[in-house]
DNA sequence: TATAATTAAATAATCGATAATTTAAGGATT
DNA sequence: AATCCTTAAATTATCGATTATTTAATTATA
């Protein structure tokens, strides 16, 4: 994969991540995006070993940008950084898996909570709005939930309930979970079914946030992760 | 300062954290973590500039190196790196300090209590270790909070009362906040007769962890911070 | 005088080549 | 056959030099 295979992944990101800044011009930048995305899509498979050689002919690079993408990488948890032998893409597990869900609920029911408590008007519409588009674009495209425009949509929605929490640190963590979480679930590509009734849960999530009702509201998302959860772990694909 | 003076610290350091692994023979590894304790020492100043050249007389590295340490710190936080512009040590004011502390109060706070849920003999022990370990340096050494060794030992009592949370996530997270919660210390050097009183502090939390009394730690902990916190507001010494 | 355009200097980003380290393979010894 | 050296190949890490970008200084223009 070339790296202007990627730049839509990069021209489509939000200004909030850290990550995804809209001047990206460094060739460090964008392959760490493309990197990153391959990551999350499940192309670059957990454990595999990325050599530098091949990776510089794959995303058409030099040594240094690739090396300072996967040293970003590294810090994130999303390679693995082992000293004098490289980098490999980061394991996954049913343990992890239940680490990851289990952390996830625990740092997203305070980012919920908070935004619930101090969410204004334009909190709200946020919500509204990233439900609309994500079940517009299903609605359309036909449920394909591994469409990468579904899933940037998808993200949307989880970013937007937790954008009231008055911590930023919370939400890049909340974000690095979620990158996580999406990696998992294209790594089980069994649960195309499974979307019909994530739009249903968004809406009620969505529902019990405008109504100020939080602790509805938090036992709906903490579900919402631990089904999809379950599904991956029984559908046998990982570990 | 160079590489050499601070192998200390890299030797110092524990094996749980992913940053300070035993064998970190490469010269990445090694500049990270001496840019990265002259972060947290507030020997290098908050906003100030890191120009590659200075940065490579002052820790006499190479270009690759340099770099790749400081696209990883700037992945944790510690750095701010804006494209084509370079890289410079994070910003601290009142009101980051402010979200910092929240935000560390509410992770620490689920990290204690499942700790205190999960924690058997050995993490009871880990934690009486910590604080007598720490009295003792203070008993000997004056009360010299600024030394290494006084901080790190700081640092390993409150990593060890978040080991047994069952989220090594979470436990990354919490010590990235710890981190950036050192640096602010460092910065107003004016607490030193605060420490007198935070040894009593982390004798009453010890105290409250053995008892399993969860609610009468968070409570200590979470005060433990935020008075801290507002010591070094008061002091004057941020933005 | 202020603003814009142009050039020069400084700095960051990247490349290509070298050095260091690890991995794999083959042979020697018991 | 199994274990230990030794050597060769592969791979990672690092260096020095080049290129691209930004910043500062200078001149030109209204």
């Amino acid at each position: 994969m070339t790296l202007n295979n990627m730049s839509q992944q990069k021209l489509k990101s939000p200004p909030q991540e850290p990550d995804d800044k809209l001047g990206s011009e460094t060739l460090a930048s964008s392959v760490y995006l493309a990197l990153k995305g391959d990551i999350i899509t499940g192309k670059l498979k957990p454990g595999h070993k990325l050599r530098l050689q091949v990776l510089k002919e794959d995303y058409n690079v030099g040594n240094s940008p690739l090396r300072e993408a996967l040293n970003r990488l590294s810090a994130n948890g999303m390679v693995m950084r082992e000293e004098n032998k490289g980098f490999k893409v980061s394991s996954a597990s049913v343990e992890e898996l239940q680490e990851l869900v289990r952390t996830r609920c625990w740092l997203e029911e305070i980012a919920l909570r908070e935004s619930i408590k101090n969410g204004d008007d334009q909190y709200d519409e946020r919500i509204v709005l990233a439900v609309h588009r994500l079940s517009r674009l299903t609605s359309t495209d036909g449920d394909n939930y591994s469409n990468p425009e579904h899933q940037a949509l998808h993200r949307d929605f989880h970013r937007a309930i937790l954008s009231a929490c008055n911590s930023g640190i919370l939400q890049t963590f909340c974000s690095q979970l979620q990158d996580q979480s999406f990696r998992y679930r294209n790594l089980a590509e069994v649960l195309q079914y499974r979307v019909g009734h994530e739009e249903e849960e968004h809406q009620k999530i969505r529902d019990a946030i405008l109504d100020r009702n939080a602790d509805e509201a938090v036992k709906l998302l903490c579900s919402h992760y631990q089904v999809t959860a379950d599904i991956l772990i029984e559908s046998g694909n990982l570990s």
